[in-house]
DNA sequence: GCTAATATTAACTCTATGTTAAGTCAATAT
DNA sequence: ATATTGACTTAACATAGAGTTAATATTAGC
C-alpha cells in the first residue's frame, strides 16, 4: 500500500519538526503547515489521510479550519485530529462539531500518538482503495466540471459540490445531514427542501439514474452503465 | 437509526450507576460489568459497540481484558476506551499497546463524555461499519444495503435496521421488546403486528431460511450455507 | 384438539421526498 | 445607476411508497 499522507498543523515550530521528523522515519509521508489558512489550502492540493492541527493558532483557528476542511468533499475521507491541551473542554467539544474525528492531548507523548495514528489510518484503510470515480463519469476540479462520457457538462457551485460529494464514494449513502454538513457548513440553515431542489436540477442535467434516493436515509451516487 | 450498544466497566458501582442513567437517557443500549472477566464475557455476548473500561480493576485489569477482547474476531469493530485519572501516562501507553482506541480522564465530565462518545461511534460507524456477521450475507451500512453471494439487495430502512440488528448476533435471539427497543425506540408504540409484518417482507427479500421465529421469544438469524 | 402466538394479506395512513413556480440576491452587463 | 441574468432558496402542493393496522388464517406447543 502506498505511504499514508500526514498534514501537520500547528504554530509552533519545534513540534512541528519533532513531529514531522519522527513520522517521516515511521514511513508516513508528512507536510506542514503553520496556521489555519495555509493548513486549509494544502490540505485541498495534498489531500492528506489524517490532518493532525493545533486548535489555538494565528491566522485562522483549527475549529475555523476544520469546518473550512469538511466543506471539501475532496478531503470527505481525511481524518482530523485536534491537538489540545489537557483540560480545554470546550474545544473539545467545539472540535466534534466541528467535525473533527478524534483529538490528541498535549504534552504529546510519542509513543501514544503513534499507536493513535496507526488505530486512526487502520480504521481508514479498510475502505479506501476501491474505486476512485466511476468508469461513464468523473469530476474535474480544475475544470470545475463533470465529464459524462466524454461531453462535459458545467454545473453550478451547489450543484457540482453536491455531485461531487456523493461522487466521491459511489453507491455510498450521504445523509442529508451529512450532505448540509458538507456542502453548506454545520452552521448555515436552509429550508428542508433545498437539497431535493439540488438533486432534481442535477438529475435533470445527468440523468435520472445516477442519483438514488434511500427514503429516511439519503442520497447515493450509483454509476449507471452508459 | 439503531442505537449505539455500549459496555462499561468498572468496579466502582457508583460510576456504574451514573453512566448506566445518564447513557440510557441519551438512548444508548447500555449493560455493565464489574471486572475484567466479567466485560470479557459480556462483551462476547453483547458485542458492544463501543467498551468504556476502567484500567485498575480486581479479578483482571483493563488492560489484560483490552488485550483478550482484542483477540475476539467479533469484537474487530468494537472500540475500547478507557477510563484513566488524569495523569496515569503509563497507563495509557500500556493501553494503546494492548489494543485501546482512545482514553477518557477522570474525574468524568459528562459533556465531555458525550461528545466524546458520539465522535467516536460516528467514526465508528462512518468508516467502518462494512462486514459483520456471517459468511455469506453481510451488512454495509456505508452503502446501505445488505451483501448476499456478491448481490446487493436494498431495503428500506426499518427493515434494513431489524435485519441489521438480527445480523449483529447471528444465532442469537432477540426478543420483541429489544426489537422495538432498538428499532423504533423505547416510547414508539406500535401495534403487535408490525414487527412480523416487517420479518414477512424481509424474508421475500432475502429468503425464508434466514430468520428463524423462535415462538414465545422472539426471532434470530441463522446463516445458512449458500 | 385447543389455545395463544405468529403468519399473511390487503387496505390504509402518513411522512419523506418530488415537483413546480416564484422570490431573493449578487454579479455582471448596459 | 439601472437592467439583466442566473444561482440559490423558499413555499405550496403533489406523490410515492414506507410503515402500520386490521382482519383472517395458520401454526406450534401444551
Amino acid at each position: 500500500m502506498a505511504s499514508h499522507k500526514i498534514l501537520l498543523v500547528d504554530d509552533d515550530e519545534d513540534i512541528l519538526d519533532l513531529l514531522e521528523y519522527n513520522l517521516s522515519k515511521e514511513g508516513y509521508l508528512v507536510e506542514t503547515a503553520m496556521n489555519g489558512k495555509l493548513a486549509v489550502q494544502k490540505a485541498d492540493s495534498f489531500v492528506p489521510d489524517l490532518i493532525i492541527m493545533d486548535v489555538m493558532m494565528p491566522e485562522m483557528d483549527g475549529i475555523e479550519a476544520c469546518a473550512e476542511i469538511r466543506q471539501n468533499p475532496k478531503l470527505a475521507n481525511s481524518i482530523i485530529t485536534f491537538l489540545t491541551a489537557r483540560s480545554e473542554d470546550y474545544s473539545q467539544i467545539a472540535g466534534f462539531d466541528a467535525g473533527a474525528d478524534d483529538y490528541i492531548t498535549k504534552p504529546i507523548k510519542p509513543k501514544v500518538l503513534f499507536s493513535k495514528i496507526k488505530g486512526l489510518l487502520r480504521r481508514n484503510s479498510t475502505q479506501e482503495s476501491a474505486v476512485q470515480g466511476s468508469s461513464s463519469m468523473f469530476v474535474d476540479r480544475e475544470k470545475y466540471v463533470v465529464m459524462q462520457n466524454e461531453v462535459e457538462i458545467s454545473l453550478p457551485k451547489k450543484e457540482f459540490e453536491l455531485l461531487a460529494l456523493l461522487m466521491s464514494r459511489p453507491n455510498n449513502v450521504f445523509t442529508r445531514e451529512k450532505i448540509f454538513a458538507s456542502v453548506w457548513g454545520e452552521d448555515i440553515v436552509v429550508g428542508d427542501r433545498t437539497i431535493d431542489v439540488h438533486i432534481r436540477k442535477l438529475r435533470e442535467k445527468i440523468g435520472e439514474d445516477y442519483i438514488k434516493t434511500v427514503k429516511g436515509v439519503g442520497y447515493k451516487f450509483v454509476d449507471v452503465e452508459g
